[in-house]
DNA sequence: GGCTAATAGTTACAATTGCAACTATTTTCC
DNA sequence: GGAAAATAGTTGCAATTGTAACTATTAGCC
């Protein structure tokens, strides 16, 4: 039986300390991402994927990002639209098509991750790096956990 | 200078694990609120500080929860809907209402405090105390570096 | 070979959200 | 005392997102 008439601090509750840190770092990011290469997080996000993984496909994509594949198919349009992604049909298979980033794509994400990667350390700048990694095993702990819960897929 | 030329895995990006970490979170909840009690998350945290901190204000309500004016406004007309919350005019400020639970708000938020207890329990679950410590200790450093970085208000 | 189920990806529609503008009231300050 | 700024809260509109349905193609299987 769970601790009856319990009372309940909501800036001690996790998902909502969780939620709102995250929702922060987001929209700070996104503002930059925005503002300087018209970008859209999950744009950013398929991005970095492709960046990584070149010549995968949207499903490949949605898997690495945790998006769904609505997501995905409406940030690589919004890609192929602004000439960043460029798609190539798979003679194998029709259905699919194998997704890279373009010259300006590239041009894209050279000045975009070393941005990032500065964010990241900056965010992180007063954590210790043992703190750091401690960070970083719990957070793992807790999507582990998270999607035994419940294993759904897919993210924002 | 940032690390020039660098790969970025998104799977580590910190902003990336924490939204998605996050909105899992979210959404396994969202689910429980909604199939039991036809609640939105929005509307759920408005409950939770109104049962803490009865009779004050949707200003006050939307610091609490941090989220802006607008959602506040927004469940707080939803949750009068169910008549889970009353709002009575304030004498002293005719601009402001206070709000508090009704006696059916109670009942909801008694049924729902436990199980949102239960739920961060079960998430926490492999997590050993002092690492859970530790976890709580780095999202409040982060919570404020972020704060610092970007001086905004409001959530999801 | 041909019928059924599965998969890749898109489109359509509804719900949620954010931003800006708005109303009503109170406070500030000359 | 009254004009201007500030505050509480709501509303309208646009952007983002989620769900479900849809098309096209491939794989499984008898």
């Amino acid at each position: 039986m769970a601790n009856p008439e319990a009372c309940l601090e909501l800036p001690e509750f996790l998902p909502f300390r969780l939620s709102v840190l995250a929702n922060r770092i987001s929209r700070s990011l996104a503002a930059v991402y925005r503002d300087r290469f018209d970008l859209r997080i999950p744009e950013w996000r398929v991005m970095a994927v492709l960046g990584q993984y070149p010549d995968i496909s949207a499903e490949e994509v949605a898997r690495h990002t945790c998006m769904d594949k609505v997501k995905v198919s409406r940030a690589v349009a919004g890609l192929m639209a602004h000439g960043r992604v460029l798609r190539q049909p798979d003679p194998q298979d029709r259905r699919r098509g194998r997704l890279r980033l373009s010259a300006a794509g590239r041009r894209v994400h050279a000045q975009i991750v070393p941005l990032a990667l500065g964010f990241q350390a900056e965010i992180l700048a007063d954590l210790p790096a043992a703190e750091r990694r401690s960070l970083e095993a719990a957070l793992a702990t807790l999507q582990a956990r998270v999607e035994r819960v419940d294993p759904r897929r897919s993210d924002p």
